[in-house]
DNA sequence: TTTTTTCCTATTGGG
DNA sequence: TAGGAAAAAA
């Protein structure tokens, strides 16, 4: 092990070396924060604590692997893997795992993430008759979310005077009952929505005394990163269970306080220097990461905030390069402004694409840039977003893992009982719901006893099947793994083959990404068991499905892949990168319009801004556009007043005033770009072509007004049969024949294709053209 | 029951 | 604009 003191300085070498009772490090950014929590976690285990009796709770899984393995590397063994490390919501679920019983739940209990949460909500709202469209569940959601962050059950939501004021003035007074119905649903489906991890802990250190004891002295020594994100129910487990040792270390930087949507509050910093006696305050100022020109600015912006901890964050850096401003006229040229200047930026200096980072505000900005990336050559890629495992196809194999785990589950029961389609219809669910509600059973159970609900025939069968098959699936949990079981539920379930048989390029991502799918899986069976597997400590299907919930696509990063990196400014915290531009620096989208109501909101959207400039290492562009698209709509912004906000002599605004150096190319590309805006696309498209590669296929909207091949259906010529006409049994008909139909007249069979049970035919109508006919429903009558 | 078409609404942020 | 959900057609 070398000496891990050396190239820390007085104040970060202080924290380090702090071992007993209560710590607080403010830490501004770029000043070395995660250096100091994982020395000090290494100097810990240096001095004799166990690694089993620390946890370090950090707010995504990317943080905690990287302090990880940068123990690792201090302590030079493997002595790390045995260290409680994670996010919030990744350790609580290991430990609820362990613990479920005692708060009736079953170990195996599923995880909801926001998609599966809204549909409970939606079920529950529908159920309850009340209307969706105004009880949306989204925003029922979101208010149920900030009473559980709030510590505030379904008992007490209803009777509390203010919220039900509140409920009230918004026209929502069944909000209360909604929550009480929606908590008691999770629990009967045997599932925690992301809150609930956090409760449930709560609640379980609340009111279980033997198991707060037991967590008490299993972490004799807590570490808390980006404390300033922690909301109230954070705020009380870790007081819980740091009550015993007080041995708590908290690392925040009230600054970069911008999560409170989520519940957090910067008061919990300010509180933690009262709830615990003698609290060692260590200040990290010296900023090693940022140009002393991109900190003067970040310094100057953030001052515009009252109330701020007070701390001098200096640098020795060298001054660097002026930060640019940069105007565009709209949000296409910001897009292509940043592709070509990330482009010559790399011949000149000599960047990869992996120095720089495009930062927005709100996920819809990233798709100019996408493309003029993609014109351009240049490799990206987009972090947040829909994320992999949101894709509807992993969401529906997953589901089906699922309830072989946990049958209860009936969100991803209702996702897979009829998916691929086995003629479960809407109807029989319906009643099935109905029974299931009336004996409150679960819907698996129904199904499985369809016989006694009365049931019969096709559905009964269709019915019986499925459960036979999920009985199978489930046969296979005691001597399989997870992989081996989800190759078997490919197969079986035909969702292979169907995804294999469809090859629009969709159909082809889809199998594609359920292949990465089983190899993650493959993966996961096969790597070591480590701490991660839970209390239960087991490579099983269950402990699976439980930490990929909790995984989002910003964890499996590929590190050294050489890829320009597009993300919101959210999911930049405690990122850096060499260059970044930061987009759409413009009144209604930053400050975001939603948040100028308040000088609390507003005061947030400036520690954003804050957080976006401090992630820059050499070089900082900010840019925005007159007019851009959104809503489908073209809108005019004004420049941000943040822009105002940064003192003048570090900023180059040659590119951001009027005139010809307003515009971002340098060459021939200028007059170009004033063409095409003027003129639209004239003889310099050819030009475009050249530079940057053939524009995407645009799809059309307009319809051609002359010579459709195939009448749109909305114009068909009605065909009048004749009194006579009389539907011919078509169950074995061919191509080629002739016949008539009610509506389309006369044609002639192409094909009949489909499954037996639902065959369809495809006919060339002589005045409609060709259409695809179920021969279920249709009326047909056989000419020849 | 399944597929296609039309309609509608959303865009602050994430584990 | 785009994607999902409801409505309509098959």
């Amino acid at each position: 092990m070398h000496d891990y003191l050396k190239g820390l300085n007085e104040q970060q070498k202080e924290a380090v070396l702090h071992i007993n009772g209560p710590l607080m490090i403010v830490a501004g950014a770029g000043s070395g924060k995660t250096k100091v929590l994982t020395t000090r976690i290494a100097h810990l285990m240096n001095q004799g604590v166990d690694a089993f009796n620390i946890l370090a709770l950090t707010f995504t899984n990317k943080a905690a692997a990287e302090m990880k393995e940068r123990i690792e590397k201090i302590l030079g063994n493997s002595e790390a893997r045995n260290l409680y490390i994670g996010t919030f919501h990744s350790v609580f679920a290991r430990i609820l795992r362990g613990e479920a019983h005692r708060i009736g739940y079953p170990n195996n209990f599923t995880i909801y993430d926001t998609d599966d949460s809204r549909s409970v909500l939606k079920t529950v709202i529908n159920e309850m008759n009340l209307d969706d469209k105004h009880y949306k569940p989204s925003v029922v959601g979101n208010r149920i979310s900030s009473a559980k962050n709030a510590l505030v059950g379904p008992a007490e939501y209803a009777t509390d005077y203010y919220i039900q004021q509140e409920d009230m003035r918004a026209n929502r007074p069944a909000i209360a009952q909604i929550y009480a119905a929606y908590a008691a649903r999770c629990f009967k489906n045997g599932a925690m929505d992301f809150d609930d991890l956090l409760l449930k802990m709560y609640e379980l250190l609340k009111n279980f005394p033997e198991a707060l004891h037991k967590y008490q002295h299993k972490f004799k020594y807590i570490l808390i990163d980006e404390y300033q994100d922690t909301n109230a129910v954070q705020y009380q487990i870790t007081k819980l269970l740091a009550a015993a040792h007080e041995n708590i270390c908290v690392v925040g930087d009230d600054a970069q306080s911008i999560y409170s949507f989520r519940g957090a509050t910067i008061e919990n910093i300010l509180q933690f220097q009262k709830d615990y006696d003698d609290v060692k305050v260590v200040k990290l100022e010296q900023n090693y990461r940022s140009s002393q020109s991109i900190l003067n600015v970040a310094n100057e912006v953030i001052s515009n905030n009252k109330g701020q901890i007070p701390k001098n964050l200096w640098t020795e850096n060298s001054a660097g390069e002026k930060i640019s401003l940069v105007r565009t006229m709209t949000d296409n040229d910001e897009g292509k402004f940043t592709a070509d200047t990330i482009q010559e930026q790399k011949l000149r200096n000599h960047y990869h694409n992996r120095d720089f980072a495009i930062l927005y505000r709100t996920n819809a900005q990233s798709r100019a840039f996408e493309e003029s990336l993609r014109r351009m050559g240049i490799a990206y890629r987009i972090y947040g977003g829909v994320s992999f495992y949101q894709r509807k196809e992993i969401k529906d194999f997953l589901a089906y893992m699922r309830v072989i785990v946990n049958t209860n589950d009936e969100v991803s029961l209702l996702r897979i009982i009829n998916y691929p389609a086995r003629g479960i219809g809407k109807t029989t669910l319906e009643k099935c719901a109905i029974y299931a509600n009336e004996q409150n059973i679960p819907l698996f159970e129904v199904v499985s006893r369809a016989g006694e609900f009365g049931f019969k025939g096709g559905t009964l069968e269709q019915l019986s099947n499925f459960v036979t098959m999920i009985r199978y699936f489930q046969s296979l949990l005691t001597d399989k793994n997870a992989y081996d079981v989800a190759v078997q539920v490919g197969k079986h379930t035909n969702i292979t083959k169907e995804l294999f048989a469809d090859k629009t390029t969709e159909g082809l991502a889809r199998y594609e990404n359920i292949q990465e799918l089983l190899n993650s899986i493959k993966e996961w069976t096969e790597s070591p068991l480590n701490e991660e597997d839970g209390e239960v400590g087991e490579k099983s299907l269950g402990a699976y499905l439980q930490q990929i919930t909790l995984l989002t696509d910003a964890d499996d990063d590929k590190e050294n892949s050489d890829v320009v990196k597009l993300m919101t400014i959210h999911a930049a915290k405690g990122l850096e990168f060499g260059c970044v531009f930061v987009a759409g620096i413009e009144e209604m989208l930053f400050p975001n319009a939603m948040s100028i109501n308040t000088r609390e909101e507003l005061e947030e959207e400036r520690r954003l801004f804050y957080v976006a400039i401090t992630r820059a290492k050499h070089r900082l562009w900010l840019t925005y556009a007159n007019t851009r698209y959104r809503f489908g709509q073209l809108v005019q912004n004004e420049p941000s007043r943040f822009i105002e906000e940064m003192p003048e002599q570090y900023i180059d605004k040659s590119y951001a005033g009027g005139g010809a150096r307003n515009n971002f190319s340098s060459d021939m590309g200028s007059a170009f770009e004033r063409m095409q805006r003027g003129f639209g696309f004239g003889s310099q498209a050819a030009d475009a072509e050249k530079k940057y590669g053939p524009p995407p296929a645009k799809k059309t909207n307009s319809k051609p007004e002359y010579l459709p091949i195939t009448p749109p259906s909305s114009k068909v010529v009605e065909h009048k049969p004749g009194a006579d006409f009389v539907a011919s049994d078509t169950s074995n008909l061919q191509a080629g024949q002739e016949v008539e139909h009610q509506k389309f007249g006369f044609g002639t069979v192409a094909k009949v294709e489909g499954s037996a049970h639902n065959p369809v035919a495809t006919i060339v109508f002589k005045l409609n053209g060709e259409k695809k006919i179920m021969l279920n429903y249709a009326k047909l009558r056989i000419i020849s």
